[in-house]
RNA sequence: GGUGGCAUAGCCAAGUGGUAAGGCAGUGGCCUGCAAAGCCAUCAUUCCCCAGUUCGAAUCUGGGUGUCACCUCCA
């Protein structure tokens, strides 16, 4: 398998550390709001990660961590005057709900900061003892980053001379770049750890450090992990600090290979919060389903950015559309084995960094050339089943496409609808043995005035929910 | 100011030295009572601009333009 390596800034192959298991370690969410699309996006990313993996024979252990202690929860909770758990829990199952949606797979362990603190302190403590990390008069654990010579060999930056951009720059930093490894408690402070490194709560980076050392790591290798994967932008400082740290502490390197994933941007500018411009998972689940969305986030290579927009998204679901138009036409059909050809030109696009655009388009030329046979009329039990088999190939890979083919075209019908569509189609029905066509296209009208398209068939009429 | 991406048809998007995948939209046809769906055909002499290397470049080199991101919390 072929993967871009953020720190060799190139593509590679792929060799795990071990011939069998692959250790896959993706930040998670911080728990203070609910998730939006570039969410979805990251975690749908390494989850079509994960899978090749595993159709490759690998044993994936994928970790993926839950943010539960962080400034901005704090500032929730005196927002709100809920408690830290109230809000992490409230936000938690947000996501949990999001990801069943998208049809991403539940990681293999999901760790939380909070119950982490130990290792954190553990780790922090090591550094303390060798000088690498030092105290401040407030209490404060910084980082050296002089004692690392390979620092920012990841986001390879030169070390910025200017002064900081920050205004309450820490005065008593050895240099300009130390970040903080441990925030000491406060007068007022609410929510605090008493450890033996004292009363306070650790820094963003080192809560990742700390679970992969305790969760993940291999002890006696070179590397503690195969993968660490993240959006873009938390190459620096994130995931900077995070190798830094470990690598000063364990004497080992944080992770073999470093992916990123590009951004969801909204008009051409990255969805943030701050911008104001991020739409929540859970608002999108309301107009479409998670399988649309998921193809949809899916569509692009995972290193491009990508550009959000309703319009695209109805186009994309166009595309998904047919692979269960051709479902539907073999409905019933019992799964036989994959089309080996096909399965293999799949499985070569997507060990190819996850070429996405090469893998679609091998699934658009399967899903015509099926239907020129079924058309020409062939019948035969082995190929039905051949390209049953060949769509839950795809769905076990691609996470889309598993779905009853009639439920998927009915999303957001509720049964009275469902009833009256029914109802509708069975009066143009008998409207059309009579050859009573002004009525039969009237009812059409009304129909599609629904939101509903109708096909004949040879075994009847059927309905879709259109867009 | 520093650093790194990206620029391919109306739109989305592969392709990184051998003569432009795929999807959406469009056009013509088959099918249909008419549609829809499906199928067939068609749809970029050309890949932001300029110069260079080469028998040959969308692909490599140099320069330029545009655009986005990171450098501050961020997937």
């Amino acid at each position: 398998m072929i993967i871009f390596d953020t720190l060799q800034n190139r593509e590679v192959e792929f060799i795990p550390i071990r011939a069998d298991e692959v250790r896959i370690y993706v930040c998670g969410p911080t728990l203070y709001d609910h998730a939006h699309l570039g969410h979805a996006r990251s975690a749908i990313v390494f989850d079509l990660l994960r899978r090749v993996l595993e159709e490759l024979g690998y044993r994936v252990v994928f970790v993926k961590n839950w943010t539960d202690i962080d400034d901005k929860i704090i500032r929730k909770i005196e927002e709100s005057g809920k408690s830290l758990t109230e809000i992490t829990e409230h936000y938690r199952k947000s996501y949990l709900q999001d990801m069943e949606a998208l049809n991403v797979l539940p990681p293999t362990y999901e760790p939380k900061a909070t119950e982490n603190i130990d290792s954190m302190v553990q780790l922090v403590s090591s550094l303390l003892k060798r000088d690498i990390a030092y105290r401040t008069s407030s209490g404060d654990i910084y980082f050296d980053t002089s004692k690392d010579s390979q620092y920012l060999s990841l986001s390879k930056r030169f070390q910025d001379h200017r002064e900081s951009r920050l205004e309450n720059i820490e005065k008593e930093k050895r240099n300009p770049g130390d970040f903080v490894l441990w925030k000491a408690k406060r007068d007022g402070d609410i929510v605090y750890f008493e450890t033996e490194i004292g009363e306070g709560r650790p820094g963003w980076h080192i809560e990742c450090s700390a679970m992969i050392e305790r969760h993940l790591a291999y002890r006696d290798e070179k590397y503690s992990i195969d993968i660490h994967g993240g959006g873009a932008d938390l190459v620096f400082p994130h995931h900077e600090n995070e190798a830094s740290q470990s690598r000063c502490a364990t004497n080992r390197e944080l992770a073999k290979y470093w992916l990123h994933n590009g951004f969801v941007k909204i008009d051409g500018e990255k969805m943030s919060k701050s911008l104001g411009n991020s739409f929540f998972i859970k608002d999108a689940l309301k107009h479409y389903s998670g399988e649309v969305l998921r193809f949809y986030l899916l569509s692009t290579h995972y290193r491009q950015d990508f550009n959000f927009s309703e319009e695209e998204l109805i186009k994309s679901k166009k595309r998904l559309d047919k692979l269960y138009r051709l479902k539907k036409r073999i409905y019933g059909t019992k799964a036989g084995e994959a089309n080996p050809e096909v399965r293999k030109k799949i499985l070569d696009a997507l060990t190819s960094d996850l070429n996405i655009s090469v893998a679609l388009s091998v699934i658009d030329e399967f899903v015509s050339d099926s239907n020129e046979r079924l058309d020409r009329g062939e019948k035969g039990k082995g190929f039905k089943r051949e390209v049953i088999g060949t769509i839950e190939y795809i769905s076990k890979l691609l996470g889309v496409g598993g779905k009853d083919a009639y439920q998927y075209f009915q999303f957001g019908i509720s049964e009275e609808e469902r009833e009256e569509i029914e109802n509708l189609i069975s009066q143009r029905s008998k409207a059309k043995k009579n050859r009573d066509f002004a009525t039969a296209d009237r009812i059409r009208e009304e129909l599609q005035s629904l939101g509903i398209q109708i096909m004949d068939t040879p075994n009847g009429t059927i309905w879709e929910k259109i867009n």
